[in-house]
Formats: structure tokens, sequence, C-alpha cells
RNA sequence: GCGGACAUGGCGGAACCGGUAGACGCAACGGACUUAAAAUCCGUUUCCCGUAAGGGAGUGAGGGUUCGAGUCCCUCUGUCCGCACCA
């Protein structure tokens, strides 16, 4: 008798309701069992969770349910990365409050994820905008403050001279406002920075005891950090334009060895020296302007065009009796180094190109291994590798590293130089001229400079309009007038707010005590911290991992925890994409929108499905509301239910890439859960009955699908452990087709003690497969007859003798190409197999009377004849 | 510009430490069941030659190390990602 179909939204309903009940999601701190923290990178509530979201947290809630079945104490929490700029967006676009408009995103978003049958504790939610939680922040900020690893310096913003308004990066498109289209402007502003380059030794270091993080993420960290040893060098200035008290030139060089092959110093043009210069000269002042609209991103800036403004003065070379211009050019970083270079054209790219726009000098100094000193040019490609130095007087010879060295010894003793570790990490600036946001607990007072709010929290006031340009925070008369704390006189509170990464810096930790009246409780953070597999984009690879490491040392270094790494584990997975359509005026339709008419995958074409016009199918790329390639899980689950979209999210593409979401997948998982309920049904009617005495003995096909089935278990545990879930997949539909045979064989043939076993591996099997689709192995567990929840059950046991095999199947290769096979004793010699190899047809065929000149025989592997 | 990653059938991908390349899924094709369709079940499917047995080629391109390379080394090509105020 056929089962009847899976209602899988109906029976999903019903289980969730169950799981809830018996709470089998609450986490307690428990001295006594291991714990495990595993924890996904928590979203930022735009509104409606989309499948990427789903990714993500159906990863972490495998790994969830895995690791309870393991034994383990498992924390696994849920919050809202609640402030930023898009509620602003939708208060000025929408005129909703920021506050509303994210509180009825958290909503929505939070009843859609609680259909996707997470295991989550609840109890835990925090959102970063809940006062709640943004109080503690402040009293972070306040003892980081009071340690002396905050402090205040002017920083560059790009500014909307229209809106009044301060942008990020990703709001200045061409050069102008993204709202307002007015010519965007570099304003310097006072900001608050976190003293992250204090740590930089530190983070650096410690990235070699990170082992289960990817080798990318801390590659990308470590040049992020980027630390290099140089030379801080003077150069004495001379010039009749030259501001009184520069006399000197302060440079920063990793490349002391190229000083005879310099000829031009070059300043950024935020160096004071350019700043002082262009008072009095106009034609500098308009290009330092014209600098100044090129962006503040590393990007914009160093793939500009190489451009440079000769301002007269002039550089003497330190051993020769020469003399360079001093050029303030585009591409000299302010915020690196000293913001000031030599260059040298012939061993440095983007010297080289200034070089041959301005007809500078090239002189190669460092000469590759094999090449002439004499002939040796560069081209168009800047020499960057290892060499002998020539043309450098008393360096000639030595190489690059003994001439680094000789130079600084030279310079040091003349004190005209200085030897430095410089890092490319800069301090962390974390004001944002923003509403939205955690507010900077400061007061500002004439007499007593900036001085922490005495009582905190600072709330965020919400009467607030968005009707005029800029911060609204500015413009609060209640909010801004303030007595400073410290004198009583009349004061200003501080408008701006933490950037949002501050937020998601401790997050994690906050989740250990998440509703304490400190920041966190100690016994908490030191039970669960800290998180021993954390599930996220690679687009965090970099700012916010390295924030968060950075907080824990700061946190540490305040005294509220005692732990510098925040994440013990890492998994950085890929993103869903979704092919593209559009119409034939190039607009975006979505995938509803659209009806297919090709015959096959050769022929795939598209229509508009309402009017039958021809649509171009474009790439996959990642879902974006802009190009309304997104896939809608509500609508999604209603139909196929939750488990569809878990099984077709871990199937296939292995976790860290992309995965391209498709009907037909959607259709595979759809089918695979149905056979999956029929396959159960079948083995609980067909197989012994619940409880039954296991037989002395197994039949053949007793014993394959009892060894099939041991072996998939083995092979589901150890890759759902290495968050290898497309294999883990690939293990059960393997034993599921085994599972499909083994049933049909039953009812040709009795074999003895099949009934047992497939009970046995049905049993298993829904086992295996219930932390990736829980809904349905509920279902089936209750088929089975149980009345207990599949969710509480212990993980099974591998019956480990099963695993091996007593005959294996070996290749035998002839000079390297595999000619036959052989199907021999697991435990046959050496001496067994060069025989039993040499006797097979397929090898003797190949030899073709040949001498044997050696034989090389791997047991249990391959044996390889070389004639 | 700087930095990083990736490349295997028609498609997504598998292959532990260098040891039978293509597991598993999708798509396609053939068959069974059905009045029919859907669903389901069985089979085939890297390419080329061959009815077959069998042989040849094959993991982006070129070279190297090795008895043996998808895997290690060098060179090249292509694609994707990050770059400090998006989160």
């Amino acid at each position: 008798m056929a089962a009847e179909r899976y209602n899988a939204p109906d029976r999903e309903k019903h289980w969730r309701k169950v799981w809830e009940d018996a709470q089998i999601d609450r986490s307690q701190m428990d001295e006594a069992l291991p714990k495990y923290y595993v924890l996904e990178m928590f979203p930022y509530p735009s509104g409606r969770i989309h499948v990427g979201h789903v990714r993500n947290y159906v990863m972490g809630d495998v790994i969830a349910r895995y690791m309870r079945a393991r034994g383990y104490n498992v924390l696994h929490p849920m919050g809202w990365d609640a402030f930023g700029l898009p509620a602003e967006n939708a208060a000025i676009e929408r005129k909703v409050h920021p506050k509303t408009w994210t509180y009825e995103n958290i909503a929505a978003m939070r009843s859609q994820l609680k259909g996707i049958g997470l295991s989550l504790d609840w109890s835990r939610e925090l959102a970063t905008c809940d006062p709640e939680y943004y109080a503690q922040q402040q009293r972070l900020f306040v003892d980081m403050f009071k340690r002396g690893l905050v402090y205040r310096k002017k920083s560059k913003v790009n500014w909307d001279p229209v809106d009044h308004t301060v942008l990020a990066n990703e709001q200045v498109i061409d050069g102008r406002g993204w709202r307002s289209g007015a010519v965007v402007e570099q304003r310097e502003l006072s900001q608050w920075f976190l003293k992250i380059t204090e740590y930089a030794d530190d983070l650096l270091a410690a990235l070699d005891t990170l082992d289960r993080w990817p080798d990318k993420v801390r590659l990308m960290q470590r040049n992020w950090i980027g630390r290099s040893e140089g030379l801080l060098m003077q150069f004495p200035l001379e010039g009749d334009a030259l501001p009184e008290g520069q006399e000197t030139l302060e440079v920063f060089t990793t490349r002391p060895d190229t000083i005879f092959g310099m000829s031009f110093c070059a300043i950024s043009p935020d160096h004071p020296l350019a700043t002082a210069l262009a008072k009095k000269d106009t034609k500098l002042k308009a290009f330092i302007d014209e600098c100044h609209r090129m962006g503040t991103s590393t990007e914009e800036i160093e793939r500009a065009e190489k451009q440079g403004y000769d301002t007269g003065l002039k550089v003497a070379h330190p051993f020769r009796k020469a003399k360079f211009p001093v050029y303030v050019a585009n591409f000299i970083l302010m915020d690196y180094g000293t913001g000031a270079i030599f260059g040298c054209p012939a061993h440095d790219q983007r010297d080289l190109d200034f070089a041959r726009k301005y007809k500078l000098k090239v002189k190669p100094v460092v000469i590759p291994e094999g090449e002439d000193p004499k002939s040796f040019d560069v081209g168009s490609e800047a020499y960057t590798g290892p060499g002998r130095i020539a043309n450098s007087s008393f360096l000639d010879g030595l190489s690059v590293e003994e001439a680094k060295d000789e130079v600084a010894k030279r310079l040091e003793k003349r004190g005209e130089g200085k030897r430095k570790v410089n890092y490319r990490l800069r301090d962390w600036g974390i004001s944002r001229q923003r509403y939205w946001g955690c507010p900077i607990p400061i007061i500002h007072c004439e007499k007593c400079g900036a001085v922490p709010a005495a009582t905190l929290p600072v709330l965020l006031p919400e009467d607030v309009s968005f009707d005029k340009p800029g911060n609204p925070l500015d413009r609060h008369p209640d909010f801004t007038h303030v007595a400073c704390p410290s004198c009583g006189g009349d004061a200003r509170r501080e408008t701006d707010t933490m950037d949002t990464f501050v937020d998601s810096s401790w997050y994690f930790a906050r989740f250990c005590s998440p509703h304490a009246t400190v920041p966190v409780e100690r016994d908490m953070v030191d039970y669960w911290l800290p998180v021993d597999q954390y599930i996220g984009g690679v687009e965090h690879a970099i700012l916010h991992l390295l924030y968060s490491r950075f907080f824990m040392r700061a946190m540490s270094t305040t005294g509220h925890v005692d732990l510098a790494e925040p994440f013990a584990g890492l998994f950085t997975q890929g993103m869903v994409i979704h092919e593209t359509y559009r119409d034939e005026d190039g607009k975006w339709l979505s995938p509803d929108e659209v009806r297919f008419t090709g015959n096959d995958a050769s022929d795939r074409r598209a229509v508009t499905v309402d009017g039958g016009r021809p649509v171009t199918i474009g790439a996959a790329e990642k879902m974006s509301k802009s190009k309304r390639n997104t896939v809608d899980p509500d609508h999604f689950t209603a139909h196929f239910g939750a488990d569809t979209a878990r099984w077709f999210m871990l199937s296939d593409s292995p976790p860290e890439r992309d995965v391209l979401w498709t009907e037909e997948g959607v259709q595979g998982a759809w089918r695979f859960i149905q056979r999956l309920w029929r396959l159960v049904d079948e083995a609980a009617s067909q197989g012994a009955p619940l409880g039954a005495k296991r037989p002395e003995k197994f039949g053949p096909a007793a014993d394959e699908l009892r060894r099939a089935a041991h072996r998939a278990l083995d092979a589901v545990s150890r890759n759902i452990q290495n968050l290898r879930f497309n294999t883990a997949v690939a293990a059960i539909y393997d034993l599921a087709n085994k599972f499909g045979a083994a049933l049909q064989g039953q009812k040709s043939a009795a074999d003895e003690g099949l009934d047992w076993a497939l009970r046995e591996s049905g049993e298993l099997l829904v086992q295996m497969f219930a932390p990736m689709m829980p809904h349905l192995a509920e279902e089936c567990w209750a088929r089975l007859g149980y009345h207990s929840l599949v969710a509480k059950q212990p993980w099974p046991e591998v019956e480990k003798a099963l695993l091996v095999d007593d005959k294996v199947t070996i290749a035998v290769q002839v000079n390297g190409k595999r000619r036959d096979e052989l199907l021999i004793s697991r435990d046959a010699s050496t001496a067994d197999l060069e025989a039993a190899a040499l006797k097979l047809d397929g090898v003797q065929r190949a030899i073709e009377g040949r001498a044997i000149k050696k034989i090389i025989v791997v047991p249990q592997r391959i044996v390889n004849v070389v004639a």
C-alpha cells in the first residue's frame, strides 16, 4: 500500500510546535557538559530574509543539531545588526521613523526565520538598536576611553554640499552624491578613533594560532595589517617658497637600497607641506582641490592616472651632490607612512608611471641575476625582484638586504634616518555623522575638553525629523545642550554616532548573557567563548573579523573578558546566485514574470508571462533587489516546505562556493523528500518491528545493506563535522538508492536478517538526515513507531567492523596506465599481488612480451608494472 | 593600481597523504506501468574509433618532477572577490 504524499507545509508546522513546547534549543550554562557555540553572522534587518540568509543559517543549524546529538551543550543564538544607513534612507524616502521601520522589519524577518525550523535559542535574541544593548556598548566605550584606547583626530570624509551630509564610499558615484548629484567634496572633521594599531603586532602574530580559519582569510588579514620594516629618512629641503619651520621632509621607505636610483620626492595632497605651499600658490591649491574630488577610497586613488604638481622645492640627496624636485602627487596616501616618499622609478611601478609621465630619470640600481648593469633597462615594467646593487657608489655589489642595512646604518649615524616598523593598518575611525546609530557618550566642554557622559545610557531621542538635510541630532536642542559632568558648566553633547561595525564587534559575547546589566557576565563568557564555529560571508573576511578580534583584546584590557580570539573556527560560505532576465527594453524581470519555451538545455529561451515578449536570459548573479532575481523564501516554503529549501541549499555545491538556485534543483530536492518518505514507510511495514531482537546471523543481502548504512553513517558524520554538506548529501542519496534496492530485493527473495537490517538502516538513514531535514525526520521517526523526538536522540554509533571489507579491488597499471583490475583479499602480501597482477589478461596484453623492469606495489591501492 | 581566490562531462560537483578521474545530483535519451498524462520504477550517458571484444584521448593552456599528477613545482590565460563611511 503506497503511502500518501508527504504534506510538508502542514507537517512542518506541527513539528515546529512540538519542538517549541519541548524547548529543544534552549541553552543553559552547565559546567558538567562540554559546550559548543555555533553562530552565524547576524543579519541586517532589511525587511525580508532572502535565500542567501537561509543558506547561512541552515549550515549553522545542521552543525547545532549534529553537535547536540553528539552530546554537547550547544549555544545557537540569533540577533539583529539593526543600526545603519538603510533605516535613515527609509525615513527620508518614506517618512517612516527609523525605529519603526527597523522593528517592523525585525518582526517580519523573525517570523520568516521561524518558518525554516532553525533550532535557535530565541530567548537570547537581541537587536543592536535596543537601548538594552547599546547602553552596554557605551559602557565599553567609556571604559576604553579611560584606558586610553580612544582618541580624537581630524580625518577626511566625503561631503555632499547639497544634502549637508557625509556620504559613504558607496554613496559616491563618479564623484557625485547618489541622491543630490552634487559634486562631492572632501572635508576634514574631528572624529573618534579606536587604537586598533596598539594591537597590530598581536593581531598579526595570533593569526598563526587560528588553525580552524581558512588560510585565505588569514592571508587577507595579514596583508591588511601590512607590517613592513623600513626607514624614516630626513631630506633637507630648499627653495624660495619653502614655508617656515619645514626645512626637512620626512619620508618612509621600505627600499632604502634604491636610494641611488631616486629621481624625485612626492608628497600627498594632504601633507602639511602641501597645505602650507598652497596658501601662496593658487595653481597648487587648484591641483589639490582637484585631487579632493577624487574620492577617499584607496582603490580610486591608486587607480587614477598618476598626476603631480611640481612645487619648485628641491631635496638634496643624502649621499650625492644632486638635487631632486618635490612633487605633490595624487597617488600618495597621507594615511600611510609619513605621506611622503622618495621615488625610485626603476623599482616601483607607481613611481615608474609617474616618472614616464613627467619625463624624470629612470636609473636601475638593482640588477637581476644574469643581467649586465650597463645594459639593463626596465622598459615599462619596474623591476621589484632580488638582485645585486649597481650604479650606487658604496652600495655596489651588495644584495638588496645588505644594501638596506648599510643605508640605514649610515643615516642613523648621521641622525637623518631611523628604522621603523610601519603598518598599513590604521586606527579605526568610528564617528558617523548620522542619527541611527549608537550615540557616542561624550560631552564637549570648553573648559574640560571631551568628557565621558556621567549618566548612561545616552538614549537616542525619538522626536526627530528627516525633512531637513543633515543629522537630526545636530538640531535637537534637548539632546545637544547639557551640563558638563565635570565642571557643571554649559557644554555640548557629541552628536556623532558609532560605526555599526562597533555593534557587531562584541554581539557574540553579549549572547552569553543577553539581558545582563553589565556588558558581559564573566562566568558566562568564560564558559561559552570562544565561538567554536562561526559562519558567514567572505565579504567580512577583513573588517568585521579584525574589529572583533581587536574588541576581544580591548575588552581584555578593560577587564571585561579574558580572551584574545573570539572565533576558534571560521567558515566563509558562498552566495546564492540566480539567472537574470531582461525584456527588450532592458528592464529587469523577476523569475515569476518569465516563461521558458526552449526544447532542451541547449535551446533555452524565454518569453514574458503576460504578453509573450522575448526575454534575454542573463548570467547568474548574486541575488539582488535591483536585478529582481531574488527568490522569496516564504512563497517557496508555503508550497514545498522548509526542508526542501534546506536540502537544496546543502546539496551539490560545496558550501564555500556560490550555489546556483534553479527550479530543477528545487524539484529534485522535493522529489527526494517524497522518496524518502515512501522508503521509510515501506521499511516500517516490511522491516522488523520496533525493538526486535538482533539476529545472530545475517545473509549476504542483509550484510551488504548494513555495510552500506554504516559506511554512509561514517561518511555523513565526518562530512558534517568538516562542513562538507554536499558530500554528506551525496552519501545519503547513495544509501537511499541502496536501501531502495534492498527493499525491492526483499520482495523477490528472503535473506536471513534482512528485515532487521532494513529497520536498522532505515532508522540510521532518518537520523543521518535529521540535522538537515529535521521536520521530515520527525515524521519518519514517528512512522517507524517511536513516540520520542529524533531531535533528542543521541547520534548513532558506527559499527567499525562493518567499514572494513575483506576483499578489495585494486587497479593494475602497466607503465602508469590502468590495464586491468584485481579483486583480492585485503591483506594479500606484496608477493601475492605481484603474482596475481602478472596473470591478468589485460596486463599480459599490455606488456606484449617485453621484459619487466620493476613492479611497484602499494598494498590495498595499486600495482604498477613497469615494462 | 594593490591584494586574494578559483578553473574537472551538457550542468552543479566528487576524488582521504601523489595511486582505478567523473561518486552523488540535475538535464537528456531509451524502456516499464497507464486509455492518457502526471507521479513512480528500470536502464544508458566524458569524447573519438569499433557491432563487439578492445583501443586512443582526456581535469583552462604550455612545460617540469615521479613508476604514477586533477592533486606537487614553474610560466601563461580566463573568471570572480576585497580595498577602511554598505552591512
